[in-house]
RNA sequence: GCCGGGGUGGUGAAAUUGGUAGACACGCCGGAUUCAAAAUCCGGUUCUGGCAACAGAGUGAGGGUUCAAGUCCCUCCCCCGGCACCA
């Protein structure tokens, strides 16, 4: 055996075994438990990042060793091929979204290859062929059908200078990025899906979800928001409409002390009309980013509109303001204010003049008035007149009871979800196919005519979507009458691709339907694992999804993902790695520097998964540094061709005892740290430990212990060390294996089982603690009684002088761990 | 602003069920090897005092519960993720 370890050529061989064996390609297989493991498919974006090679390494570690534990393992890899970095990089280089996408998913899928992870490329997709996004357009008109899917108007970013649609992320400080033109809320047509309808679902099933992370599961629930509260009318004086508001505190409704409204509202354009002074706060109003953190952050503006409200109960008039934080399509464009118990109310009165009634005081009768802040919490009414004296919730039932009665108001539930806006003013994405007929109306195009392609001769230069200038595009016939009629020139939202592809991975290759059999095989997701940042948006809408298949009768469980995996961020000094920041680490060089194992271990060693993981090029050197260790230890051991007689426990010395213990100690602990916790960083620091325990031994130990049965106990650790971690890296593991002797490569390999009789031992070390701090350490028998622990640890010397005069009051004795003497 | 998460040596971190705080690494210091360097190997390394044995302090800040708190409770500070058109 060579005994320099060279990265390079091992990972070379590695790799071409598993690619001539087809070692990966998942086979449907009754026989064996099937296990689907998935990493979030990445966006072509250039390069592989440290986030992909994370994220990967993750997906990939689990996956081998799911297949050591007996499983038919399927993972697959494919693209979030569309999107508007493609459309970026056309207008920058002039090269065509098109172009660019497949030259950097040809780039990308040869690092994937690189770094020896386990997929089936046989499963390989990308969103952006139209043999993929025919099923998108396909779903999207059965949903069309049920009505499922609608068009309604919606705010966009709009740039009145470019006459362009702005995402988010190109909206600096509220200016257009390009022109830095203030950016204005524009409302246009758009499509939506109706994901309000199965509110109720997405929020239940959260309970089953017990693979998922606390923490997103209860994102998801403070996101669905879904509160019960009542809706309820004021009356506008000398008006024929009503404003209808809702509340989830309808307890507070006696210290209403005005009303608003947003500036898009009916009543405010109707006040504007004869006010300057209103026409020109709606104007201002409008120039503002659509995004919530804007709205919420935002200095609090608004203006008397003149008009009032008649309380619907206290029979009270009330000013109507309007005001820059009420919008229009976020329920009814309408709210009530208290501002004594709502803390945004509250200063918005106090700046405004406003009044301020106290309605709510603590239960408890402790003091509080609402001369500093309002007082958010439930309570007892007051100045409330029938209601006064209530706690919150007997008035809660009391209001409502009254407002019903009199038909002003009624109990209802309210979500936070709003519905989910698919259409995009963009090129780069997948047509929705829709075609709009002057005669006919919206008509769905029809099945033998999918997939709407995107044409590719396009001009990107220019204001507006592309698609909308390309009149070969636009001008169809109308499906039903034959007439003239145009293209829906809107994309999907990108969501859209990445809410079916881990079902599409059953079956890619079927030119038939959408899915087929094979799904309900793989499905759902064993293992799903993917930036915490999608913790929400992409997750909730791939659950909604995976609802509208079932309903759709195309696959038959209810959600997409059993088990996942949030992993952090990679970080370099502190902040987020990325292009814009210029503190990239490009994963090619350290691949060709020190090779996919080094890259993969110092991954997974430098922080558990689900933390974020600071970047250090000498924490890579200290993997690599540990991988040359590993390589020698076993170089020294085979190329020594050493006498190894079959292992007998009965025969070993007191050392080689130790050693094989601590061998079957770092394998149970492995065992649990990678099969459950996922925690690999701890699995190779045992690792670590046991190899490091290995030098100790063969350093200190007699000759006639490292001979012999020392051998067989070397034998046997060095193998379970390269069991343990070929998960973690593959390369070197393959090789190592077959040096120590076997011809099976060890990708075959079941992870071994713990000899549990290596773990017994007879004499074990307590920890002795006085009043609770650490005073000595004693070693008693296994099987010593509670008197034995404290005999021998009230009489150690160490101990007694800090007994010396005092009485002992308590002694506390954990298991096989401590014993604290409690002394007064 | 709202929702979620985090804060432990010089650095990344470990401590899994309330039970030895700092495993394992990185860095640094010292030594071996070398003509020299790289590489490698050995030893030390939370802070303060002490030659040492040892003692005291210590997990963002402050308070509490407990024989015992990084871990549980309360108040506060800072950092990160998400907020519906980045993906």
């Amino acid at each position: 055996m060579e005994q320099q370890y060279n990265p390079q050529q091992i990972e070379e061989q590695a790799q071409r075994y598993w690619e001539q064996n087809k070692t990966f390609q998942a086979v449907e297989d009754s026989e064996k438990e099937k296990y689907y493991c998935l990493s979030m498919f990445p966006y072509p974006s250039g390069q592989l990042h440290m986030g992909h090679v994370r994220n990967y390494t993750i997906g990939d570690v689990i996956s081998r060793y799911q297949r050591m534990q007996g499983k038919n393992v399927m993972q697959p890899m494919g693209w979030d091929a569309f999107g508007l970095p493609a459309e970026n990089a056309a207008m920058q280089n002039g090269v065509h979204p098109a172009d660019w996408t497949h030259e950097n998913i040809t780039y990308m899928r040869d690092q994937l290859k690189r770094l020896g992870f386990g997929y089936d490329w046989k499963r390989d997709l990308a969103t952006c062929d139209p043999d993929y996004y025919r099923w998108e357009q396909w779903f999207f008109l059965r949903l069309f059908e049920k009505g499922i899917a609608y068009k309604k108007t919606s705010a966009v970013n709009w740039c009145p200078n470019d006459q362009t649609v702005l995402a988010n992320e190109q909206v600096i400080d509220g200016c257009c990025w390009r022109c830095d033109t203030p950016v204005e809320r524009k409302e246009i047509p758009q499509w939506f899906l109706r994901i309000t309808d199965y509110a109720d679902e997405l929020l239940d099933s959260l309970d089953q979800l017990h693979g998922w992370p606390e923490k997103v599961r209860t994102m998801q629930r403070n996101w669905i928001g879904r509160s019960q509260g009542i809706e309820l009318d004021f009356v506008v004086e000398g008006q024929s409409e009503v404003l209808t508001v809702f509340t989830t505190r309808p307890d507070t409704l006696m210290g209403v002390t005005y009303v608003a409204v947003a500036a898009g509202h009916g009543l405010a354009t109707l006040a504007a009309e004869s006010n300057p002074e209103i026409a020109s706060f709606v104007q201002t109003c409008k120039v503002m980013q659509a995004s919530e953190a804007t709205l919420e952050t935002m200095e609090k503006l608004g203006v008397d509109s003149g008009f009032t409200a008649i309380h619907p109960i206290s029979g009270k008039s009330v000013p109507i303001w309007i005001a820059n934080f009420v919008l229009m399509g976020y329920g009814t464009g309408a709210v009530m204010a208290v501002p004594a118990h709502d803390q945004r109310d509250y200063e918005f009165a106090r700046q405004y003049g406003l009044a301020i009634e106290q309605v709510i005081v603590p239960a408890d009768g402790s003091a509080m008035d609402c001369s500093e802040s309002a007082y958010t919490e439930k309570g007892q009414l007051i100045n409330s007149g029938q209601f006064d004296e209530l706690s919150s919730e007997q008035a809660f039932e009391a209001i409502a009871a009254v407002l019903q009665d009199s038909g002003r108001g009624k109990k209802t539930i309210n979500f936070r979800l709003r519905d989910w806006g698919v259409s995009r003013q963009r090129y780069w994405g997948a047509p929705i196919p829709i075609i709009y007929c002057d005669s006919c109306g919206t008509v769905p195009v029809p099945e033998q005519d999918l997939p709407v392609t995107l044409p590719k001769d396009v001009e990107l230069a220019g204001s507006g979507s592309p698609l909308v200038r390309h009149q070969q595009f636009v001008n169809t016939a109308c499906p039903q009458c034959g007439q003239a009629a145009k293209r829906e020139t809107d994309t999907f939202d990108t969501f859209m691709e990445s809410s079916w592809y881990f079902a599409r991975f059953a079956c890619p290759d079927n030119q038939q339907t959408m899915l087929d059999q094979r799904a309900d095989f793989w499905l759902p997701v064993d293992q799903y694992i993917g930036g915490i940042e999608h913790a929400i948006l992409h997750l909730l809408y791939a659950r909604f999804y995976t609802k509208l298949l079932r309903d759709e009768g195309l696959i038959k469980h209810d959600e997409p993902f059993t088990n996942l995996l949030t992993q952090g961020m990679v970080l370099k000094d502190g902040t987020k790695m990325s292009k814009s920041k210029g503190n990239t680490v490009d994963p090619q060089h350290l691949i060709e520097r020190y090779g996919a194992d080094t890259v993969r271990l110092f991954t997974m060693f430098a922080a558990p998964p689900e933390q974020s993981l600071e970047w250090s090029e000498s924490g890579v050197e200290g993997a690599f540094r540990f991988l040359k260790r590993l390589w020698k230890q076993v170089a020294d051991f085979v190329n020594a061709s050493p006498d190894i007689p079959k292992l007998d426990p009965t025969l070993l010395t007191t050392e080689q005892s130790d050693l094989r213990r601590k061998a079957h100690q770092t394998l149970h602990k492995a065992t649990h740290d990678i099969g459950t916790r996922n925690t690999f960083n701890t699995v190779i620091a045992a690792n670590m430990e046991l190899l490091n325990s290995l030098s100790k031994f063969l350093e200190s130990s007699t000759e006639d212990a490292s001979q012999h049965q020392g051998n067989a106990v070397r034998q046997e650790l060095l193998e379970l060390v390269v069991l343990m971690l070929s998960p973690i890296i593959p390369h070197m593991s393959h090789e190592l294996w077959n040096q120590l002797g076997y011809s099976e490569a060890v990708v075959n390999v079941a992870w071994p089982p713990v000899d549990e009789t290596a773990l017994e031992k007879d004499i074990m070390e307590l920890v002795v603690q006085v009043n609770g701090k650490r005073r000595g350490n004693i070693e008693v028998a296994v099987s010593a009684s509670k008197e034995e622990i404290e005999r021998v640890a009230t009489q150690n010397n160490q101990i007694q002088r800090f007994l010396e005069g005092k009485q002992i009051r308590r002694v506390i004795i954990v298991p096989g761990r401590l014993i604290n003497i409690v002394i007064g």
